[in-house]
DNA sequence: CGCAAATATACCTTGACACGTATATGTTGT
DNA sequence: ACAACATATACGTGTCAAGGTATATTTGCG
């Protein structure tokens, strides 16, 4: 009975805050864990112990410079992350287009009625507004 | 000295199996709390703790229908996550541009040599990724 | 009214994991 | 080889969240 690693989703990798600031400081440029220590003021076994685990999974890799290592980030397990938020995209997108022609309509009714009149809903509610643009 | 309760962050609650489970059922529509249980195999207290944790973040609201409760998906969250992942985009589209021009030019060099075969390199198949400017 | 169905919650236990402190490993320069 | 630095790991501890079982709550129906 041997379990050799669970290999864990990139989900709870990313579940923990240090390392989401890790990775989004990482995006800028590779950085050796002194950099990271300090840029972040988390006592240097924390960032050891984050990276390991982001290595683990594929987030970064390392490279040895003197007695320095620097991190870098690697680009599957993000698009791990996007390929599962695709699935609700078309969902999502699908609402906010329907908030945004509601929005629209309401700039309309402003519009045409007068600036002065600050009211309700009304009947023509079915104002056959076409796209927005942009 | 009561704590309300600390909203977590949504990346805490996808990083959990069942509840990414049941976000993808309700993608497809909205379900009651006993057909969650059915087609995911789950138990009861299960679903309604995990439902709990997701309309406490946002990502499900649910109506009233007689006995039964109708989850169903909330954009927000899922657009939290997009916005954090877009600080990568760029960064890993450039890895993809890379690789696909290394096989662009492996494919040009299979092509230099044996021409009848066809390569199937598809532009811009499906990878989301703004404008590379070299 | 009383029973059954659907869902929510309470309580307990267990395991994972993040942290701190201490120490090990490794590398450079003198 | 040694000192100083940079990074990794080991160990003990506390917290917290997920699961299981039992029970409460709500609503529909005969």
């Amino acid at each position: 009975m041997k379990y050799i690693k669970d290999m864990e989703s990139v989900f709870e990798i990313i579940a923990e805050p240090n390392r989401r600031a890790i990775l989004s400081l990482l995006v800028l440029s590779q950085k050796s864990v002194g950099e990271i220590e300090r840029k972040l003021r988390m006592p240097q076994p924390t960032v050891s112990k984050h990276l390991r685990v982001l290595r683990e999974a594929g987030f970064v890799e390392s490279t040895v410079d003197a007695q320095r290592r620097l991190y870098r980030l690697k680009p599957e397990p993000f698009q791990e992350v996007d390929a599962w938020l695709a699935q609700f995209r078309r969902f999502w997108s699908a609402h906010v287009d329907a908030l945004e022609r509601h929005l629209d309509r309401m700039d309309q009714d402003r519009m045409e009625h007068h600036p002065s009149t600050p009211t309700k809903r009304k009947p023509n509610e079915k104002t056959t507004r076409p796209k927005p643009r942009t």
